[in-house]
DNA sequence: ACCTAGAATGAATGCGCTTACAAGCGCATG
DNA sequence: CATGCGCTTGTAAGCGCATTCATTCTAGGT
């Protein structure tokens, strides 16, 4: 409709200068009160909104955190468009929930951007020229770029160890010890010996990390193991879990005693496609994953895994960020690992329920 | 550390105008490949990050969403941090993941501001004046100040009927008939006569609707039911959910057979409650819930409840954004009604489990 | 009444980019 | 050889606000 009204109009309408209607909206007490008044009464008349475009220009600061990740979305859950009744969380669904309580406790909005096929630079990109700092999932993006970029503002790297000498803040939890403590608890309180495991290393250094666990409590176990998975897989999605199926069983003929998933998405397609086959778990094969995703527990038989505080890794962003904006510029980089736990459940033989689920049972 | 570089340094440091500059990003093919490369190869050595503030300034447009929620968390979950693990989804959480899906296809990105302590206006001022059109959940602004707003760009408002004369996009789901179609199946197909309804009419015109529906399927079983809900509330979270059971107590001296409550958070608070009472669900009483966040069928007994398309509603609400975003600026306010349905658990005495879980049962 | 320290306001500038508009260029046309 | 056209690039004028500095106003102080 009509252009939008601008300090200007405000300005002339109120019979004040620009400044002063700027001043009244960034410190009223500057203001005198009846000024401050006719000023605020124009505005409301008019329909005045401050542009933030321009205001984060002049004052190079927008008050909004970033959060950037990849495409996790599985595909088939795309086309299906019926499963709304069955929106589970993902991984960055419990991130965004965490980031965005902290933010909203600092006073930040968060902008909230996901990869497509469009290159990972125009993401990036628009991100950070639009917020004072953020956070970034693995794998999102190259590190030499977001090294780049944390020359100028505060980027915390959400889920990977430092690499060498990289000059980001970084958030990760105890992957190696999560997933050497689940295993542990498969070959020693349930006595199996044949296990698989399934996920890439070079997905992420996450995996990555997992993956030693288990290796390492394989041997711990007196188990022996090869140096790397019984199976990569690209997408760690749950199409690709019950793909791993398929291609385990061509491989080796036979199915092991338990097949652990790097992740929990797998691990459910897995489930999934182990039911459809008319197999019984956890008495024919043991199905475990990793992260906890309120899905793992929907499942039936809930699903074994490694809990990450994932919630809590989106506040700790929120922190670190706002810690660096506010002061703390070029300290020096932060690593921190947060504590996991292992969920005992259903799907590994150990009882269903943890008593954490509200109402009788 | 050093000045974060402009498009003049780009420009400098690779012999041509700004404009140009500009021009490789903006509209590559207007610019000699040659040229093009010379460009972005000084952008990298810089480390040229395009400014999203003089972008949208000088464009008038930000390739941004927003969305604007009031503050829907539980004090008592907030106070609590081990709760990561039991992160259930809440509405807004939803209606995040699916403006987030949709904004995603239409390369937009997207800003969510929950609204805390601060006034409203400071909310929406800070959105609105960064985005090219946003969304607002019902009760999170004052009406009149949208309409303001969206004289001016577009605005879509979440879960509430048109008011009047207000110009608003908005998108609703049916609340009235799925209220009375869950009451209907209480009277009906499981022969109760004493019902409770707890919610607040005022609360919003959804919660409105849903105590109409339910008072026109009590009337239509023959039943006799005041004109107003049995209890009101005022925030509708878990806590006040199992608070009202004191007071239903209090006034009545008895239990209903039936406690049919306006939103899912609060039939879960009720749960928990009842439990600790030691009330077996449904057998001594029947708890209904509204929305069908996923939560609700978590808790055991799993929640009787109806189950809105949140996912949808975020998405239908990018779509519209779009639609408006790309032409028809000035088309008649919409008013969308999505369907909802009901969803028959356990804690109205059906059988649990709908044989949407994945894997054996 | 006169002077002065503050408080309140205005004028002017720049934030980093987009975008008409114009200018320069090479080349086919008449 | 003058003309005109398409393709590239440069020039320059903002976009709407924050902020510095200068200016005016106010309230004490003497």
């Amino acid at each position: 409709m009509s252009t939008t009204p601008t300090v200007y109009d405000v300005a002339e309408r109120s019979g004040v200068s620009i400044a002063t209607v700027s001043r009244v909206y960034r410190n009223p007490d500057s203001v005198r009160a009846e000024t401050r008044e006719r000023v605020l009464t124009a505005a409301r008349e008019l329909g005045y909104v401050p542009s933030g475009n321009a205001r984060g220009l002049a004052s190079r600061s927008t008050g909004i955190l970033g959060l950037c990740f990849p495409d996790y979305s599985d595909p088939d859950a795309e086309a299906g468009e019926a499963d709304d009744e069955d929106a589970a969380m993902l991984y960055s669904d419990q991130i965004i929930r965490g980031m965005e309580r902290a933010a909203r406790r600092h006073g930040y909005a968060l902008l909230i951007a996901a990869s497509l096929k469009g290159g990972p630079e125009s993401l990036v990109a628009k991100v950070a020229g639009r917020v004072d700092g953020f956070a970034v999932l693995a794998r999102t993006v190259p590190t030499e770029e977001l090294e780049i970029i944390s020359r100028r503002q505060p980027v915390v790297m959400l889920a990977g160890p430092r690499e060498g000498t990289d000059h980001l803040d970084h958030i990760e939890v105890a992957n190696f010890d999560g997933q050497s403590e689940l295993t542990r608890h498969l070959i020693e309180d349930h006595g199996l010996r044949r296990l698989a495991y399934i996920g890439s290393a070079e997905e992420s250094p996450d995996v990555e990390a997992r993956f030693r666990g288990y290796l390492a409590a394989c041997r711990a176990g007196g188990l022996e193991v090869a140096d790397e998975p019984d199976l990569r897989v690209r997408m760690m999605t749950q199409a690709e879990g019950a793909h791993a199926l398929d291609a385990l069983f061509a491989r080796h003929g036979a199915w092991p005693e338990a097949l652990v998933f790097a992740n929990d998405q797998m691990a459910v397609g897995a489930l999934h496609a182990l039911a459809e086959r008319g197999l019984r778990v956890p008495d024919d094969v043991v199905v475990t994953g990793f992260d906890g995703i309120p899905l793992s527990r929907l499942v039936r038989p809930a699903l074994t895994t490694v809990r990450q505080p994932m919630l809590r890794m989106g506040e700790e962003a929120v922190e670190l960020l706002v810690k660096r904006l506010s002061g703390a510029r070029d300290a020096d980089p932060v690593s921190l690992v947060l504590p996991v736990s292992v969920a005992r459940r259903g799907s590994c033989g150990c009882r269903d329920g943890e008593g954490v689920e509200p109402g009788v049972r």
